[in-house]
DNA sequence: GTCTATAAGCAGATAGAC
DNA sequence: GTCTATCTGCTTATAGAC
């Protein structure tokens, strides 16, 4: 419990959550100081790199989010295809509820800044990586070899993140459904 | 070949590009501007409810070339499995070689808007739904009934869109050929 | 229809008091 | 560490000449 900078840590909550749902660009300085509730000096004192800085560890946030979410759910079930068919619908209903914003994503960042901005472009891939990874690894227990679970894991990862997207333009999670449906499908082709 | 306004078009051309590649916010109007070639008041002139109006114009045409795109492809093949495979190798070689930017995905505009303005949601949904529907008919053409073509054209495409976000974020293509090997494999499987 | 000049406001960033 | 006032530059949009 490091309460050494509660501060630091608001701001960072804070424009994790906006850059998810409206994206860098979109989202103003201004914006994320109000609902931070704090003053501008105190965040050029905590990120001397300004609005970059702060993103850079927003995303690293967003992260470490999504991974514990992936990981508690992976961990509940012993079947892989099981497993990720509940983590799909999850976000499916979370989609069709819409109540609030949760980290589910960070694909409007990283098409945001893929072509323009180097060092958020590889906070981004370092995301996306440790997602697959928790997926390869449940693989590879329940026994895929370890170059069959590598490309299974990238097709699950598209599948999600193309669901989201799709689900999230239509205002409904049956684009999400439909993917979750096939994930068993998928492995058991694959066996 | 309507030529009564060739500066329109120029505009709608260069915003398409630019909006695609770099994001509706993070793409000025100055930048779309000295592309065209065409001066402010033109502009205005042109679209008097400004960026936009612009923007409606631009996913409209994107809209459009990726549906010929996908089509042509589609035509080439009778199997829906090879014909769906040929086209995400396309785009993926794209995203290896990376020399110029085409049409291949609104996802960052639809991202960018679903939350925060609703005329461009649905001008990015429609877009989807076309692009959905001719790999739907593919599949009926090719003997599945429709309500299972219906799953696995939602299916497709999010893997596809999924897997240009990942390939976009990675600078390599791989992720999307990892989704192309298994079209086939998800077409059999649900036969 | 085309163009320039400029308005009005907001962006990110900084200086310096406390 | 915290706060306010302010700078500079860029944004979208408009006015009005041609």
């Amino acid at each position: 419990m490091d309460n050494k900078s509660d501060t630091r840590d608001r701001f960072i909550r804070t424009a994790s959550m906006l850059f998810q749902l409206q994206g860098y660009h979109a989202t103003g300085l201004n914006e994320i100081l109000k609902k931070s509730g704090a003053p501008r000096g105190s965040f050029y004192y905590h990120f001397p790199n300004g609005k970059e800085e702060l993103a850079l560890e927003a995303i690293k946030l967003a992260s470490q989010t999504i991974q514990l979410d992936i990981k508690n759910t992976l961990d509940q079930f012993s079947d892989p295809g099981e497993a990720i068919k509940f983590q799909i619908e999850k976000i499916a209903a979370f989609i069709t509820k819409e109540k609030k914003i949760e980290d589910f994503s960070i694909s409007l960042l990283a098409l945001e800044t893929f072509a323009s901005n180097e060092s958020l472009r590889k906070a981004c891939e370092s995301a996306f990586i440790s997602f697959e990874s928790i997926y390869l690894e449940k693989l590879i227990v329940a026994g895929f070899d370890k170059e069959k679970a590598c490309e299974l894991s990238m097709v699950i990862q598209s599948m999600i993140e193309g669901g989201i997207v799709l689900s999230l333009t239509m205002k409904n999670g049956s684009q999400l459904l439909a993917v979750a449906k096939q994930i068993s499908v998928i492995l058991k082709a694959n066996a």
